[in-house]
RNA sequence: GGGCAGGUCGCCUAGUUGGCCGAGGGCAGCUGACUGUAAAUCAGCCACGGAGAAACGUCGGUGGUUCGAAUCCAUCCCUGCCCA
């Protein structure tokens, strides 16, 4: 039921790929970018609206669902898909990144981490066994092994540690996996070792060793320069079997995207563009802006002069500066489905530019007008 | 005409046993940040003059009392309510 498909042709080992991810619900192409649903849904989107821009995969994250409703509250819905009512695919985040981000209301040892609620103070215990479990239970498409994902900056001793503990949290991690089903569920070991060269590429043996159906990247996107975070690519990338799909996890800019694509990533995920829809910030070709800014008030036309999004075809960017003004939610709405229609958009350029052969000359055309702004 | 309550930096408001007040808070406004979402959030700026830092003047006006006034006194102006 899961399989993954390069094209052929191309030496795909480094470099720009274009493939396809076959899930129990639909078929993925690659490379990907994936919104956040983290409380099973895309802040300000319908799955109408997903679906309309086109995409084929969201994800959910197993912290959030499992505070609430609960998985037993999803399982006993039908599971997540039937729960949210979303056809496609999902792919649910462990609560990895919750170790990171919720840093202050957590506690790791080496069977797990122990949690306090934001939500009620009340605490939680997770291990690698019942973050399969709980992701077994929310029944996503595909699933990550729980991981420990380190601060930035961080000394390299207590990333080797962050690292060795998620591997071994990664063979539980598939142990577990294997005794459910497999076919109905992939599951993607991660990379970890922090900014540290001898650590990444340790890493992306030990997990590769595992012969999971995914590999993904984490431990990036958390502060870090761009220049870090591309060196992390290169070392980590050359070492990761070539048919089996790799993933930036939280990753990132339209620019961080292209360069990443380049190196050979095939999905990501990130916030940006919802969270910045919702801060009132959207991506143009010509770069981002601040939709807020006075420099839009009389503007009649529409947030970004080449988007064909229903936003853009309607609304103009004075319109949409004064709902923001306003506090409507449309606001909100409108730029959100904006920004992720740019990078579905994005990376439809990225797939046909690999399939056509002409993947360089894309990037430098999307940079030219970007960064310049012509 | 009489009585009462008030006039604070765009708006609302704190401050009235005088010094810690050129003055706090909220809103509005401007700018910026946001990368596996505790984020429709957060941060900075925000009276005027001055290029601007400092200094300086300005809390309805004027004049007093005082070492010192948004705070006390006098007077004028204005606003609201009540009585004629």
């Amino acid at each position: 039921m899961f399989e993954f498909d390069l094209d052929t042709g191309r030496d795909a080992q480094v470099g720009p790929r274009r493939g396809r991810l076959r899930t129990p619900h639909g078929i993925i192409e690659t490379p990907v970018f994936m919104p956040v649903g983290t409380q099973a849904a895309v802040k300000a989107m319908t799955q109408e609206e997903l679906e309309a821009i086109g995409f084929p995969i969201i994800l959910g994250n197993t912290y959030h669902l499992y505070l609430r409703p609960g998985q037993d509250a999803i399982e006993r819905a039908g599971g997540l898909h039937s729960f949210m009512s979303w056809n496609g695919a999902v792919l649910t985040d462990s609560g990895g990144f919750q170790v990171f981000s919720l840093s202050g209301l957590r506690q790791i040892q080496e069977e797990g981490v122990r949690f306090r609620s934001y939500l009620d103070g009340s605490e939680h215990f997770f291990s690698p066994r019942s973050v399969i479990q709980i992701q077994r239970a929310l029944g996503a498409d595909i699933i990550m092994a729980f991981d420990e994902c380190a601060p930035y900056p961080c000394a390299e001793e207590a990333v080797q540690q962050a690292m060795d503990r998620t591997h071994r949290w990664a063979r539980e991690c598939k142990d577990e996996w294997q005794r459910g089903d497999t076919e109905e569920q992939a599951l993607f070991g991660i990379v970890q070792g922090g900014f540290y060269r001898r650590l990444r590429e340790e890493s992306a043996d030990q997990i590769a060793e595992l012969d999971l159906p995914g590999i993904a990247i984490g431990g990036v996107s958390v502060g870090e320069s761009t220049g870090e975070s591309l060196s992390v690519l290169e070392w980590t990338l050359p070492r990761l079997p070539r048919n089996r799909p790799r993933y930036l996890m939280g990753v990132g800019t339209p620019i961080d995207l292209i360069e990443a694509v380049e190196r050979g990533v095939d999905m990501f995920d990130c916030v940006l563009p919802t969270r910045l829809g919702r801060n009132g910030s959207v991506y143009t070709s010509r770069g981002r802006i601040n939709l807020r800014s006075l420099q839009f008030a009389e503007e009649r036309g529409p947030m970004d002069p080449d988007c064909g999004c229903h936003a853009c075809r309607r609304y103009s960017a004075g319109y949409i500066r004064h709902l923001y003004r306003c506090d409507e939610i449309l606001a909100a709405r409108l730029a959100t489905f904006h920004n992720l229609f740019f990078y579905h958009h994005l990376m439809k350029g990225i797939r046909r530019a690999i399939e056509q052969g002409v993947f360089a000359r894309f990037k430098a055309q999307f940079l030219y007008q970007y960064l310049v702004k012509v």
